[in-house]
DNA sequence: ATGACTTCCTTAGGAAGA
């Protein structure tokens, strides 16, 4: 059965992280890379050194912050939507969304929302409930989805090295943990803590006080299945290895493998 | 705690991140 690897990472600055991304693309070869926080416009947007890696892309970027990208290793992400549908109004780059392999892959940015409470909380809660609605949408299309991304929620306790000093972060707040506990109500599978149920698995330290030498750190970014594709789930990760480079994003790869169906793939016969 | 650390944009210091 073919396996396909797909990983989410925000890199904080694709172009201040060009040679972190290239380190870890060769050392990785994950099948799909999603992106987030390319922080850069399209135009410089680094595609040759990309494609030199062995991988093509998609992108949406924006002068300064956001910005999102779909990498596929020996592959073309065929676009199947830029922008999260439900408000003609929001220009922030932040959801792109492709098929690689038979699999329909949404990668997005959502809002951090501090602080809050106040516009930026209420921005971050609107664009959620947004991708409630498409969620479930692409639900009840059928696909084989993966949602994956930086969601900006640290979904329990669990997920967090102490939830103490976060109590009115906007990561922490119930109303953020709820839009992603509905989320999961609708059929999707939270691809990492079904590989740990128990263990503690960060995806994020902050640049602050040494969280990172002491492994103080946040889930917060996710990857979620369909139902179809949930049973396929192999293997889960996170490569800690590129947090602890000399200057590093503050989150890390975060990456599943799945088994995937070979109807799913185009083969010559 | 208007904190810390790091990026971007611009070239000294503010905005934003989480």
């Amino acid at each position: 059965m073919p396996k396909l690897r797909i990983a989410t990472f925000n890199i904080n600055g694709i172009r201040a992280r060009l040679p972190a991304l290239l380190q870890w693309l060769e050392r990785e070869a994950p099948d799909v890379a999603c992106l987030q926080e390319l922080k850069t416009t399209d135009d410089a947007f680094p595609i040759e050194a990309i494609r030199a890696a062995g991988y093509d892309a998609i992108w949406q970027g924006e002068k300064s912050w956001n910005g999102v990208a779909i990498l596929a290793r020996g592959a073309q992400p065929v676009e199947s939507r830029r922008g999260l549908p439900g408000d003609p109004n929001d220009r922030q780059s932040r959801y792109i969304e492709a098929a690689v392999e038979g699999v329909l892959i949404g990668c997005f940015y959502l809002p951090n929302g501090n602080p809050q409470p106040g516009p930026k909380f209420d921005y971050k809660l609107a664009w959620f409930e947004r991708l409630l609605r498409h969620a479930q949408g692409l639900l009840d299309s059928g696909h084989p989805v993966v949602l994956a991304g930086d969601y900006n929620v640290v979904p329990t306790d669990e997920d967090i090295y102490n939830p103490r000093s976060w109590r009115k972060d906007a990561l922490l707040q119930p109303e953020s943990r709820e839009c992603y506990a509905r989320l999961l109500a609708q059929g999707w599978t939270d691809a990492l803590r079904t590989r740990y149920p128990d263990e503690r698995i960060y995806t994020f330290w902050d640049y602050f006080r040494q969280h990172w030498q002491t492994d103080s750190g946040l889930r917060i970014d996710h990857l979620l299945l369909s139902p179809s594709l949930a049973p396929g789930l192999r293997d889960a990760g996170v490569d800690k290895w590129v947090r602890g480079e000399p200057h590093a994003s503050d989150h890390a790869p975060t990456w599943i493998e799945l088994e995937t169906k070979p109807g799913g793939r185009k083969r010559k016969s």
